[in-house]
RNA sequence: GCUCGAGUGGUGGAAUUGGUAGACACGCCGGACUUAAAAUCCUGUGGGCAUCUGCCCGUGCGGGUUCAAGUCCCGCCUCGAGUACCA
């Protein structure tokens, strides 16, 4: 009898389930841990191997956690609303709820099979009802805040209003709000204030509330039909389907992420996440200091009003205001520039130079992102004719329009010092516009003519105050002379834009806003949630108003029209690690007993491609719901580890070309051949099934086959990423029906580090099978009986098993899955070499192994005698350090300076013993000149290393 | 271009704080069992030399610090990931 996986698994799997064995509540009696995975978008596809990774990487660590005593909450749920769902949906008129919940179906199927401990009484689904009646609450509590520079908090909009009441505008500090807050309709007095009516005051209100509609430039694809967020588009195409994407201005809803940017920034020193992703965030936010500076327009520029613009409207009247880093170059700035999007552009340009700017500004509107992107090195830019004055020298300032300049940052309006900024010198070279040097180089090689001096170091020159300043003093030297003339002040810069929320779709959240002559008004708890309507067709309408339009009586009281847009893929997954703790309840997005005992997740695994999406906005809800005072914690992950993606080993068959037949591997190179990908279930070892791909390859049925000298063919092989259309995905399905879970499990973990990105193989796959039936056999004889020993075990097995516990528990508690694994197998090898078959011994031994292979341990552990509970009760065994230390020597390895130096030893003794050991060989060596050892760190039969 | 990672046998990868480099596994060589094959078990397996309980070399390259370097420092090379006119 051997190791029937299959009966195993089934047994525990019902077990499982019919017991709820992973169910867990609020134990106030045990310390709690929240292990989360990213939840899934339940594609029609279903898992592939690389799915599960870091689901099995979290179940080991949820149950070792278990193991060592503490209440381990592990959901897992899905992302349900989506974009492939809405389209399959468009193609065939199948309703996205059905697909979706089909998907669901296999997902959970294929989860099972591979025994995950989720408590699955949590799962939530963004999809359903009862969950975005929450995510439409949040949205509520958003519209219905604003952000208060003063206390840096999101209070209740109600704190604007009285603040307007009383002070009028004058009572918000406006230069500390971040974010795109249109300015004409400010300023205003109390008194104006309570005197505009209602309509007036939204309005006003509107530019302040964390959820609000407004115009801005946002990124339009056409042939999704909808506005995409900035971590949506990836180089100038959809990240979804690589569809081109235009900027276009459009009054849509956003959150003002912007007014959270700094603390966005701060909190990524508080998180244990790794370095490349808060780089990444870090990146993104893009925080750069420096100042902006008004150029007022030169004495006599004329400054075009059409009816449309009220003066108002510009950023100051009659100035061109920049944003620059190197505010210590102000001497040498020799034009100024503006984005072609600029609003004044139009203004200002003089009439001799009308035909030529509106051409250039005609032609980079109708360049793509894309184009745009692709011929970064192509300078163009065109003389408006008219000047600025410099507010230091006094002397006109051409002012120019060029696409190098970006609309979105800073103030859209830069102003140029050729001399020390490399896009300048070239802009500045190629229109022959004068070069001003206002930096004497650090670098004395430098030559000035053929590049800008670009570092922040060196020396002041032609420029007046600042002479002979170093940059770094220079820098907020000439920030404080800017301010006292009023010309500017100090400014700090984000990179971060406020996130368009609205989207053109059907399949996402209906965002719960109707409107009243326009103005829009949110909809009251009570009346939530706002379902998604029945619509015909999935499309927009003939007009291109978005799906939502064509839902039939869909209106407030039957009256007002309701928004038409939904909510982002983004909105539920912000939130959705909070629904876990009380999933079922209908009177709280979570119930505050809840939060407070569960408070936010420990550790959550997931892919890294969700760095400036879902882990930003999940982090700026998490700090807003703090700020309301609805959670207890302002970050929602404490730990984060990033599993890198499993790659795709596809295999070739080479087809020569203009023949029917193909030629195996090594003799590819002396035909003239195209390789086409071959379904990797037919091969094996790289050797094809030459059979099977007749079956499967109609159209080469009758092919010839060149082979190998003996007989085979074999398949050449190249790494891609896992895809449909190249035949190379390995559903984990098949390899828990052919070596079950438990190896499946053992087998993903033992093939690299976690982190890693790494080409799937399943050559190795035999080894951890091996491994699971030796172990299998160990205790168990021919007949599948259990053999076990009561006596006292051997003081060679017990070093064993105390080292591997020692071992075990550094490697997970470093999350090196990998080795963890691997020391197990050592271990199970020493036993099988001492032929022991100890009770007590296998009883701990079967307690580690549970985190790896939940199956065959829990087996084992009834096996064992212990059939009254299930192996989630014990305790990970304690780990007894007087076992440590082997093998023979002692001498003094080290000793410098420092006073640090490592003995090897050969007892088996306790820290206190080793201490007093080292004491004892002092005598004779005298290292430690009289003073004792501070600290003995032991390395399991390894070397001590002793700090005195 | 900038930022962050990583380079170790035939392969995936170990090496925890600077302390016996190559754990563990795959693969391969040889052996046992078998009529034979598969499966299983045992032995060997970084390179070179050797009189086989021994010696030398060896962690991308070149230097350095140290009693001791895969690990730390300086300078390169290569690969991967992210980001990109950010003023």
């Amino acid at each position: 009898m051997d190791y029937d996986f299959r009966a195993i698994e089934n047994k525990w799997r019902k077990f499982w389930a019919e017991n709820k064995t992973f169910k867990v509540t609020e134990d106030q009696s045990k310390p709690k841990f929240y292990v989360l995975d990213m939840f899934p978008y339940p594609s029609g596809a279903g898992l592939h191997v690389g799915h599960p990774l870091g689901y099995i990487a979290s179940d080991i660590y949820a149950r070792y956690k278990r193991l060592q005593g503490f209440n381990v909450l592990h959901p897992m749920g899905y992302d349900s609303f989506g974009l492939p769902a809405e389209q399959y949906a468009i193609q065939t008129g199948q309703h996205p709820a059905i697909t979706t919940e089909q998907n669901i179906a296999r997902y959970r199927d294929q989860m099972d099979k591979i025994g995950f401990s989720f408590d699955w009484d949590r799962e939530v689904r963004t999809s359903s009802p009862n969950y975005y009646k929450w995510t439409q609450w949040i949205f509520i509590q958003l519209f219905n805040s604003w952000y208060n520079p003063k206390t840096n908090k999101a209070e209740d909009i109600q704190t604007l209003v009285e603040t307007f009441e009383k002070q009028g505008s004058q009572g918000v500090n406006l230069d500390m709000l971040t974010g795109d807050i249109e300015k004409d309709l400010i300023p205003f007095t109390a008194d104006e204030w309570n005197n505009f009516n209602e309509k007036k005051k939204l309005e006003i209100l509107m530019n302040f509330r964390l959820a609000y509609l407004g115009e801005s430039y946002v990124n339009w694809c056409a042939a999704l039909g909808t506005v995409l967020a900035n971590d949506e588009v990836v180089n100038g195409v959809s990240e979804r389907g690589g569809h081109p994407v235009e900027r276009k201005l459009m009054k849509q809803w956003s959150m003002r992420i912007t007014a959270y940017s700094q603390r966005l920034l701060d909190g990524l020193n508080e998180i244990d996440w790794s370095e490349s992703i808060k780089e990444t965030q870090r990146n993104w936010i893009g925080r750069s200091e420096g100042a902006s500076i008004n150029f007022p327009l030169w004495k006599g520029t004329e400054v075009e009003d059409s009816e449309n613009v009220t003066p108002l409207n510009l950023p100051s009247r009659g100035e061109i205001e920049v944003f620059t880093t190197r505010p210590d170059t102000v001497f040498g700035v020799s034009f100024v520039t503006l984005a072609p999007e600029h609003e004044l552009v139009s203004k200002i340009t003089t009439p001799e130079q009308k035909s030529e700017v509106e051409a250039y500004v005609e032609k980079a509107k109708n360049r793509s992102e894309r184009e745009r992107q692709a011929d970064v090195n192509t300078i163009s830019g065109v003389f408006t004719g008219s000047y600025v004055e410099h507010p230091f020298t006094k002397e006109p300032i051409p002012i120019w329009v060029g696409d190098y300049v970006l609309v979105g940052y800073g103030t859209g309006a830069v102003m140029a010092v050729p001399a020390h900024d490399e896009r300048d010198f070239k802009f500045a070279n190629h229109f022959e516009i004068p070069i001003r040097q206002v930096i004497s180089p650090t670098n004395e090689s430098h030559d000035m003519e053929k590049a800008a001096w670009t570092e922040k170091e060196g020396t002041l020159i032609n420029s007046d105050f600042l002479i002979g300043l170093s940059v770094k003093q220079a820098i907020p030297r000439a920030i404080e002379e800017i301010a006292k003339n009023g010309f500017g002040k100090g400014r700090v810069n984000y990179r971060l834009r406020d996130a368009v929320f609205g989207r053109q779709r059907y399949w996402g959240e209906p965002i719960p806003i109707y409107y009243q002559e326009e103005t829009p008004f949110a909809l009251e708890e009570s009346e939530l949630p706002l379902n998604l309507p029945e619509v015909d067709k999935y499309l927009p309408t003939e007009d291109g108003e978005p799906p939502l339009a064509r839902a039939n009586n869909w209106k407030y009281n039957a009256e007002f029209e309701y928004e038409l847009s939904t909510m982002p893929g983004w909105a539920g997954s912000s939130w959705y690690f909070l629904r876990y703790l009380d999933p079922n309840n209908d009177s709280e997005f979570v119930g505050k007993d809840k939060v407070d005992y569960w408070k936010n997740v420990d550790l959550y695994i997931g892919g890294s491609e969700h760095a400036t999406g879902h882990l930003l906005y999940a982090r700026f809800w998490t700090k807003f719901l703090f700020d309301r005072g609805y959670i207890p914690f302002d970050e929602p992950f404490k730990k984060m580890i990033n599993q890198g993606m499993i790659l795709g080993r596809s295999s070739f068959v080479y087809l020569v070309i203009g023949e029917n037949k193909f030629v195996t591997y090594s003799l590819k190179d002396s035909y003239v051949c195209a390789p086409i990908h071959v379904d990797i279930s037919m091969v094996d070892s790289d050797k094809l099934d030459i059979e099977a791909f007749r079956k499967w390859r109609l159209e080469y049925a009758n092919a010839e086959f060149v082979c190998e000298e003996d007989g085979t063919y074999l398949c050449g092989y190249e790494v891609e990423k896992m895809s449909k259309s190249k035949y190379n995905v390995q559903t984990p399905d098949e390899l828990v029906e052919k070596f079950g879970a438990d190896t499946l499990r053992m087998y993903e973990m033992f093939l690299g580090p976690l982190e890693q990105t790494k080409p799937w193989d399943t050559k190795g796959i035999n080894g951890v099978y091996n491994f699971l039936r030796k172990l299998w056999r160990l205790f168990h004889d021919a007949d599948g009986n259990v053999v076990l020993t009561e006596n006292e075990p051997l003081k060679e097995s017990l070093k064993t098993l105390h080292k591997t516990i020692k071992r075990m528990t550094d490697d997970l508690d470093r999350f090196s899955f990998n080795t963890g694994v691997s020391n197990f197998m050592i271990c199970v090898n020493e036993l099988t070499d001492q032929k022991c078959n100890n009770k007590l011994i296998l009883r701990d031994l079967v307690i580690m192994l549970s985190p790896y292979a939940p199956h065959i341990s829990e087996e084992l552990w009834v096996r064992l005698g212990n059939d009254a509970g299930t192996i989630s009760q014990a305790k990970f065994p304690a780990f007894n350090e007087a076992f440590l230390v082997e093998s023979a020597f002692d001498y003094p390895v080290s000793f410098n300076g420092k006073m640090r130096f490592k003995v090897n030893l050969s007892l088996s003794m306790t820290s206190k013993e080793i201490e007093d050991y080292i004491l004892t060989l002092d005598e004779s060596h005298k290292w430690l000149e009289g003073k004792s050892p501070k600290k003995v760190i032991i390395v399991p039969g390894k070397i001590v290393n002793v700090v005195v």
